[in-house]
RNA sequence: GCCGAGGUGGCGGAAUGGCAGACGCGUAGGUCUCAAAAACCUAUGGGGCCUUAAACCUCGUGAGGGUUCGACUCCCUCCCUCGGCACCA
């Protein structure tokens, strides 16, 4: 009688053990960056910082989406951990912000106490999963602890000039009641969301659909409004962002989604001269095309619109002339013309632009046709009509929101010191007089507990109703003073976290050894020692939001001397999204997996297991009950497998050797491309070996097949490797199997037989004997079935490849 | 419209120039059982040939063309799906 595998027994055994031995808990101070060349001077092991995305704490917990991803970054930190790194492998809450609040908004719930709970929910979950987190060293964005450094962050921006406020045309969610960033704003269906107006109704008329801008969090269809706001001048940072994009190892859909974002275009200035003689500008990518304007059309923020709608324009009456040969055009206010992009003035080239031709066609302008012209560049520049210019169309990064549940923006107004015109540092803040940071000493500027921490839409947040908040002293002067009731986007909470874990300690909750004296951001040690990331395995959605605004922080904290590297994530991997009954997973679809009752039905081993078989790491998984039974199977047949008596026989059998060295060769090379699919796939061929070569399986063989299983199946690996092979704890601290090339060679090959390229055998020969063409040229002429094909024909041509394939070509 | 990734059995998916469908799910039949479950064994792309069986033939990787001794794989044209950007000049 077997005894049974009690998944539930087994993994809480080791999770509680794992935990008591810290197993998981890196040793931060001796890590040896293997960047450097001078690792033999630190210590021991070499570092691999493991990465995933931190995940925000939502109220239906984690659900299988999450543990898909996950559970892919766990195996791979395993899989290096047994490679001998020092992996550190850490876990937090992206606590702080709109996704939190509106969830506790809904419930009636004040998000403080909200968040306590999610985040337990959460690390409950993550426990269970059996993933090899270090939680000695956890995050949460929402703690004081934690924003205060991200007030630090944003004071450092505004005293290096990258942060400034401004009155622009915003986005704005009536829905949250706030302004958002652009990319905080896209189509519904990039959002996965159904577009709603204001009043939270569905938006009928569904061709619509394409056309609207919404909301990233809630799908409700934003406005544009003017609003005066905090913006980090991201856009300093453009050319560096995108050429970086060369030298980093990321997904290539994530690269490409960046550089669209930035959207560089290299074009040229001219300036055309109205009648009046004022000047001008129009930026275009096509100077060549110059001897083909017949208009000027100008952006009109009243008439501008981002649907798709009929082209229109009026006259305004006056004109231009074009710099070369002073041809008089007509200047039109246009309504397809982007306002804020270049120079907000265009060009009209019916003959080589689509939508100018339509403008043109409608209000009947002219239509020249004249060969573009090369050379148009470098006149246009030597007689200084014109200058190179590059455009982008990455805008700066909208900071501020009216919300509640945030970090506070740190910095304070004087009226007095703004009429004074006095400014916290006069070459740099030229109209931003009266503005002052917190003074660093007084951070954080704590989130006060209130009541009324609901969004109004007033265009302030709820802290402007709070006079107690508010009401300061003004740093420079002394006198009365406002402080700014905004708080700082959640995207910025997330901006600098994986530089806060190995510096973060739990058990004194302080960011930074040197926190408590205020001196320095990060021990600098440390920082060199275990950054940038080495691996960082997320979502794609996050392409140009958390992705690139991490790369830019980390830009700018490089400058600014705090870091010594100036890309976060040297590698990223950008994993698919799992699909349930073909669709997304979502609340309103009702197709949300919870991984809680499959882990307490199958074990995680199983859960982890299935997930990691269904697909590709990139691809999109449709997640099956049936499929997550079979894996439940296999585990049941691989501790069969280690009940038997295992045979006296020292040495496995030649099949079983073979089959073995090349799934360990498989399995390595799988892993190492994140083809967890596969991997598994092969020790599943393994397993079906052995099981029927059950009397000649030698120990060392189970051994190698419990390594291969352990980054995937992690209690099931542990429960073997120490209960029964009686094998030292743990087995996720042993080395990983290596194969010997000797035992990938087959005594005998399956060579195939084509004629004119079509299989018409195979014949199985000895090894030196497939690799010889002759030999196998005449074997499988003299084989009866090809003989027949033969007969008659003429063999113009052979084509052999050696061990694999012979070709004969015939008339 | 532009850019990127794809399209393979009933299903998830393997194979990146050399035996298409590994592995798993599902399905059918069988063994065990009083019975069922579990487990195990066998079969499983379509069509044909055949009394049966072994075997064999033929078609087949979105469609059409091309390169090649040989194409799921490379090239061209088209269709469709997914992702990103989008009156960005």
């Amino acid at each position: 009688m077997v005894p049974k595998y009690d998944h539930k027994e087994v993994e809480a055994k080791w999770q509680k053990k794992w935990e008591e031995e810290h197993l998981y808990t890196s040793d931060i101070e001796s890590a040896i960056n293997p960047f450097y060349d001078d690792k033999a001077k630190i210590s021991s092991k070499e570092r691999f910082y493991n990465l995933w995305m931190f995940p925000y704490p939502s109220a239906e917990g984690l659900h299988a989406g999450h543990a898909f991803a996950s559970t892919g970054s766990d195996i791979y930190g395993r899989f290096m951990r047994m490679h001998g790194k020092d992996v550190f492998q850490p876990i937090g809450y992206d606590s702080f912000g709109i996704h939190s609040e509106n969830y506790a908004i809904k419930i009636d719930e004040n998000p403080h106490e909200v968040v306590k709970r999610t985040t337990k929910h959460y690390e409950e979950q993550m426990r269970a999963l059996g993933h090899g987190y270090d939680w000695t060293r956890t995050v949460t964005t929402s703690s004081p602890d934690y924003y205060r450094w991200t007030q630090w962050l944003f004071v450092k921006m505004f005293e290096a000039g990258l942060a400034y406020k401004k009155i622009a045309t915003v986005n704005f969610c009536p829905s949250c009641k706030t302004v958002l960033a652009d990319e905080q704003v896209m189509s519904p269906q990039t959002a996965g969301k159904e577009p709603r107006d204001a009043n939270g109704k569905v938006i009928e008329d569904k061709s619509t659909w394409e056309r609207l801008k919404v909301c990233e969090r809630c799908g409700t269809v934003v406005e544009k409004k003017d609003l005066s706001q905090w913006f980090f001048k991201i856009t300093k940072y453009a050319d560096k962002l995108l050429s970086d994009l060369d030298e980093i190892d990321w997904s290539e859909r994530v690269v490409t989604a960046q550089r669209n974002w930035i959207g560089k275009s290299e074009g040229m200035i001219i300036n055309f001269k109205k009648e009046n003689g004022e000047d001008l500008p129009v930026f275009t990518t096509r100077p060549d095309t110059l001897n083909a304007v017949t208009f000027i059309a100008l952006a009109d923020e009243g008439l501008y619109n981002e649907g798709n709608e009929e082209k229109v324009g009026e006259f305004t009456g006056e004109y231009a002339s074009d710099p070369l040969s002073g041809r008089k055009l007509p200047i039109w206010k246009t309504n397809y013309v982007a306002p804020g992009y270049g120079t907000g003035n265009i060009m009209g080239v019916p003959a080589y632009d689509e939508r100018d031709m339509e403008f043109a066609e409608k209000y009947h302008l002219d239509i020249v046709e004249k060969d573009p012209d090369e050379n148009l560049w470098e006149k246009i520049e030597k007689e200084g009509w014109g200058k190179r210019h590059t455009n982008y169309h990455l805008r700066d990064w909208l900071v501020s929101r009216q919300r509640y549940w945030g970090a506070p923006i740190p910095m304070i107004y004087c009226e007095h010191c703004a009429s004074k015109g006095t400014t916290f540092k006069d070459h740099v803040f030229k109209g931003m007089a009266g503005w002052f940071p917190v003074p660093e000493k007084d951070l954080p500027v704590l989130l006060p507990d209130i009541k009324d921490y609901k969004p109004e839409g007033t265009g302030k947040g709820p802290l402007a109703n709070h006079p107690d908040f508010y009401k300061v002293k003004c740093p420079k002067c002394g006198g009365e003073a406002t402080r700014e009731t905004d708080v700082m986007d959640t995207f910025v909470d997330s901006s600098w976290y994986f530089l806060a874990y190995p510096n973060v300690n739990t058990k004194e909750w302080k960011v930074g050894p040197s926190a408590s004296s205020g001196q320095a951001f990060f021990d600098k040690k440390i920082m060199e020692a275990w950054l940038p990331v080495d691996l960082y395995f997320g979502g794609a959605e996050h392409s140009v939001l958390h992705l690139m605004y991490s790369r830019f922080v980390t830009m700018v904290l490089h400058d600014l001397g705090y870091l010594d590297f100036d890309e976060p994530f040297p590698r990223f991997f950008a994993h698919g999204l799992m699909i349930k009954d073909g669709a997304k997973m979502s609340k309103s679809r009702g197709n949300v997996v919870n991984p809680d009752e499959y882990i307490d039905k199958f074990g995680a081993d199983a859960l982890r297991l299935y997930l990691m078989f269904m697909g590709p790491m990139d691809g999109y998984p449709d997640f099956r009950d049936s499929g997550i039974e079979g894996m439940e199977r296999f585990i049941k047949k691989v501790w069969r497998l280690f009940q038997l008596p295992i045979s006296n026989s020292r040495f496995s059998n030649k099949e079983i050797l073979s089959k073995l060295h090349q799934t360990i060769q498989g399995v390595t090379g799988d892993i190492e491309q994140f083809k967890y699919n596969t991997a598994i796939a092969k020790i599943m061929e393994l397993v079906n070996v052995l099981e029927n070569n059950k009397s000649q399986i030698s120990i060392s063989t189970l051994r190698s097949l419990t390594l291969l299983l352990a980054p995937f199946a992690p209690h099931l690996s542990e429960e073997i490797w120490v209960e029964i092979l009686g094998q030292p704890f743990s087995v996720h601290q042993q080395k990983w199997p290596e194969y010997d090339t000797k035992y990938l060679i087959a005594d005998q090959k399956v060579v195939a037989v084509q004629i004119n390229g079509k299989l018409r055998g195979t014949i199985t020969l000895d090894l030196e004997v497939a690799g010889s063409e002759k030999e196998v040229t005449k074997i499988a002429k003299s084989d009866p079935k090809i003989a027949k094909w033969l007969e008659g024909k003429k063999v113009i041509k052979v084509v052999f490849v050696p061990g694999k394939l012979v070709n004969f070509v015939v008339n």
